[in-house]
RNA sequence: GCACCUGUAGCUCAGCUGGAUAGAGCGCUGCCCUCCGAAGGCAGAGGCCAGAGGUUCGAAUCCUCUCAGGUGCGCCA
C-alpha cells in the first residue's frame, strides 16, 4: 500500500472525469503530475503539481486547473481539504482514518509492507566486490562489497529477480605471481631462506598455503624449475585465496550467486566468440592509436594494435584488445564476460567498481552497448575511498608498515552490523570517514545506534504492555480501534512510515541504497521525538496504564515504525536489535 | 592535454523523474531533570547551494563556460 500512489491515482482519475466534462483538453500527458510529500509541513499532508505541469499543455493557467481540481478531490471522503497554492500547488490534507489504516496495513503486511513490483521481476546482474584472489579483502573492497550486497536487496526488494555475482580475475598475470608467492612460502617451509623479489607478495597471510602446500605435494617441487609447479601452484592458491575471500565475505553475510571465472574464458573460444561478435558489426580493426596528449609516456613508440571501436559507443578513444605479442589485453576477457552476462538474458547489468577503476567505466559501458546493440543497459556505479580514523586521528595504512587494514580486521573490531551500516551513511560517490571508536559510540552522534535504539525502544514497549497485561501481538492490534491516534505527534510518525514505499521505489530506480540509511535514521528520529514528548504529555506515552485499547493504538504504530526499520535494516543487511546492552 | 567524480551552514554530509521560505548531525547560544521516560529533550543563531551565463511558470538539481580538489589516461588487472 503506497499512500502516494493511491492519492496520485485519485488526481489522475479527476483529471481525466474534467477532461470527460470538457473542463481539461483531451490528449495530455499525465506522467509528470506528481504526488508529494510537501518540504513544509504547514502545506499539509500531500502536494500535488498537476496544474502547473499541465497548464502549457492544456493553454490553461494553472490557477483555474488548480481550483477546479481541487473541488473535485474535495468531495472525495479521502481527502479532508484541498487548497491551492503558491503558482499553483494543490494542497491536499487527508482524514486522520487514512493514516490509522495505514498503520494497520503495516501490521497485517509487516516485512511486504514496501515491498514494490516496480522492477516487474526483470532480471538483474548485480556485479560487485571481483577483487583479484590474490590476498584477503580489504576495507576499500568491503565498501564496494557492502554496497553491492545492498543494492542488490534493494532491488530484490523493489521487484527485480536479482543475481549477485562475482568475477574472479584469475586469469591474468597477478595470478602468477600469486602462485611465484606461494612457491616460495612452500621453500620457506621446507626451512629454506626466500626474498620476496620482483613484486611477489609478502603478506603473512600465504605462510599457511605455502605449508599447506607442504604438506599437500610433500618436497616435489623443491628445486624445481617453474615450468614443472608453475600451473599447479597457481591452481591451488587461486583456490585458497578463493576460500579466503568467501570466508571474508560470509562474515559480512554476503552471499554470491554466481562466481564467474575469468580463466574459464580462455582456451574456451568464448573470448574469440565475443570479439567475433563485435567484428561482425564492423567494431574491430588494426590500427595505431595516438598517444594521450601532455603526459607523454617515456617510452611512447607508435605500435599497431587490434582494436575496438568503442568511440562509436561513447568511448573517448578505441581500446586495444590485443598486445603487441598477440595475447589478450585485460578489456578482452571483460568483454567477453559481459558478452556472456548478455547472453544469459539480463534485462539490466550493473557493475560496482573502486573509483579507481572510474577510467574504465566508458569502455565497458561501450562494449556493452556494442554487443547487445544498445538493448540491454549497464549501470557502472563507483565506491569512493574509505577514510580510516581511530579517536578522531587518521590511520594511515601501509602494506609495508603491516598496518594493512583487512576486512577481518574490521568486523572483528566492530561487527558485521555496524560496518555495513556505516558503510552506507554515505553516497557512494563520496568519500567516507570510518572512525572505529566512533561507530562503537553509543549516542545520538552514531546513526547505528540511533537507529538500532529506536527498534530496541519498541520492543522495550511492546514487552512493557505485555507484561501489564495488555494483548499487542501484532494479529490482535491490527485489528484494534486506532482511532485515538490523532495527536500530531502521531500523525507525524504515521506520515513518515507512509513513505517508506515510495522511498524504496526512489532508492531503487536510483540505484543508491543509502537513502534507505537516511530515511532510517529520520524516522527513528521521529519515534524518539513522539517518545519523548511522552515524558510532558502522558496520554501519548505508548504503554496507558489502566487503559488497555489505548495502548493498543500506541503500540501499532509503534510496531509499524520498527516494522519498517527491520524492513530496511534487513536491506542494507543489518540485524534489528532487540535492546541495547 | 583529455575524460570521469566532487564543490551545499564553522565542520561532516543529505536533498526525490526540476517545485513553495534549501535540510540533518556535530559545534555554538538559551531554556528543561529533588524519584517514577535525560545513554537526553526543546528552542535559536548560522547559506550568494564554488563563480558566470543560459533553458522555463519555477534551477542546488538540466545545458555551456570558468575556478578549485580527487581519480584515471596504449603491450597492469
Amino acid at each position: 500500500m503506497n499512500l502516494f500512489s493511491e492519492i496520485r491515482d485519485l488526481v489522475i482519475e479527476q483529471l481525466t472525469a474534467m477532461q470527460s466534462e470538457g473542463a481539461l483538453p483531451e490528449g495530455l500527458d499525465f506522467t509528470n503530475v506528481a504526488v508529494e510529500p510537501p518540504r513544509d509541513a504547514a502545506h499539509g499532508d500531500m502536494a500535488a503539481n498537476a496544474a502547473m505541469v499541465l497548464a502549457k499543455p492544456a493553454k490553461m493557467k494553472p490557477r483555474d486547473i488548480a481550483e477546479a481540481l481541487a473541488a473535485k478531490l474535495g468531495a472525495d471522503a479521502r481527502v479532508e481539504t484541498a487548497e491551492v497554492a503558491g503558482p499553483g500547488f494543490l494542497n491536499l490534507r487527508l482524514a486522520p482514518v487514512l493514516w490509522q489504516d495505514l498503520v494497520k496495513a503495516v501490521l497485517e503486511n509487516g516485512n511486504g509492507f514496501g515491498r514494490s513490483a516496480m522492477g516487474q521481476g526483470k532480471k538483474v546482474n548485480v556485479e560487485y566486490v571481483s577483487a583479484n584472489p590474490t590476498g584477503p579483502l580489504h576495507v576499500g573492497h568491503t565498501r564496494g562489497a557492502v554496497f553491492g550486497d545492498a543494492l542488490a536487496s534493494l532491488l530484490d526488494y523493489a521487484g527485480y529477480n536479482v543475481t549477485r555475482e562475482y568475477y574472479i580475475n584469475d586469469g591474468g598475470a597477478q595470478v602468477d605471481v600469486l602462485a611465484r608467492s606461494v612457491y616460495l612460502r612452500y621453500l620457506e617451509a621446507h626451512g629454506q631462506e626466500v626474498a620476496f623479489e620482483d613484486g611477489t607478495y609478502p603478506g603473512d597471510y600465504l605462510i599457511p598455503v605455502g605449508e599447506a602446500l607442504k604438506d599437500k605435494v610433500g618436497d616435489a617441487y623443491v628445486g624445481q624449475d617453474e615450468s614443472v609447479w608453475l600451473a599447479e601452484v597457481r591452481e591451488y592458491a587461486t583456490e585458497q585465496m578463493m576460500d579466503l575471500i568467501r570466508a571474508d565475505l560470509k562474515q559480512l553475510n554476503i552471499e554470491m550467486d554466481v562466481f564467474f571465472s575469468e580463466k574459464a574464458l580462455y582456451g574456451t573460444g568464448r573470448i574469440e566468440d565475443a570479439l567475433k561478435s563485435l567484428e561482425d558489426k564492423g567494431l574491430i580493426y588494426e590500427g595505431v592509436l595516438e598517444p594521450p596528449k601532455g603526459k607523454k609516456p617515456e617510452d611512447w613508440e607508435p605500435r599497431e594494435q587490434t582494436l575496438f571501436r568503442s568511440t562509436d559507443h561513447g568511448d573517448d578513444v578505441d581500446r586495444p584488445v590485443k598486445k603487441s605479442d598477440g595475447s589478450w589485453t585485460y578489456f578482452a576477457p571483460d568483454i567477453a564476460y559481459h558478452y556472456d552476462k548478455v547472453t544469459r538474458g539480463f534485462d539490466l547489468l550493473i557493475d560496482i567498481f573502486g573509483a579507481d577503476h572510474g577510467g574504465y567505466v566508458k569502455r565497458m559501458k561501450a562494449a556493452v552497448s556494442a554487443l547487445s546493440d544498445g538493448q540491454t543497459p549497464i549501470d557502472i556505479k563507483l565506491t569512493q575511498l574509505v577514510k580510516l580514523f581511530k579517536n578522531g586521528e587518521p590511520f594511515k595504512m601501509s602494506k609495508r608498515a603491516g598496518t594493512f587494514v583487512t576486512l577481518r580486521d574490521v568486523v572483528d573490531q566492530v561487527g558485521s552490523d555496524v560496518t555495513r551500516f556505516v558503510m552506507l551513511t554515505r553516497k557512494n560517490d563520496a568519500p567516507l570517514d570510518f572512525d572505529f571508536d566512533k561507530v562503537l559510540e553509543q549516542s545520538k552522534d552514531n546513526p547505528v545506534f540511533y537507529v538500532q535504539y529506536a527498534h530496541a525502544r519498541v520492543c522495550s514497549a511492546v514487552k512493557k504492555a505485555a507484561e501489564a497485561g495488555v494483548d499487542v501481538s501484532d494479529a490482535t492490534i491490527s485489528g484494534a480501534d486506532l482511532s485515538g491516534l490523532l495527536d500530531p505527534a502521531e500523525v507525524t510518525v504515521a506520515k513518515k512510515v507512509a513513505e517508506w514505499p515510495r522511498l524504496v521505489e526512489i532508492a531503487g530506480r536510483t540505484n543508491e541504497p543509502h537513502r534507505v540509511a537516511f530515511y532510517l535514521y529520520e524516522l527513528a528520529s521521529d519515534l524518539h521525538s513522539l517518545y519523548h514528548t511522552g515524558k510532558d504529555k502522558p496520554e501519548l506515552r505508548f504503554v496507558q496504564e489502566d487503559n488497555a485499547q489505548a495502548t493498543q493504538a500506541k503500540i501499532a504504530l509503534a510496531r509499524a515504525v520498527a516494522i519498517v526499520i527491520s524492513s530496511g535494516l534487513g536491506i542494507l543487511g543489518v540485524t534489528p536489535a532487540q535492546e541495547m546492552r
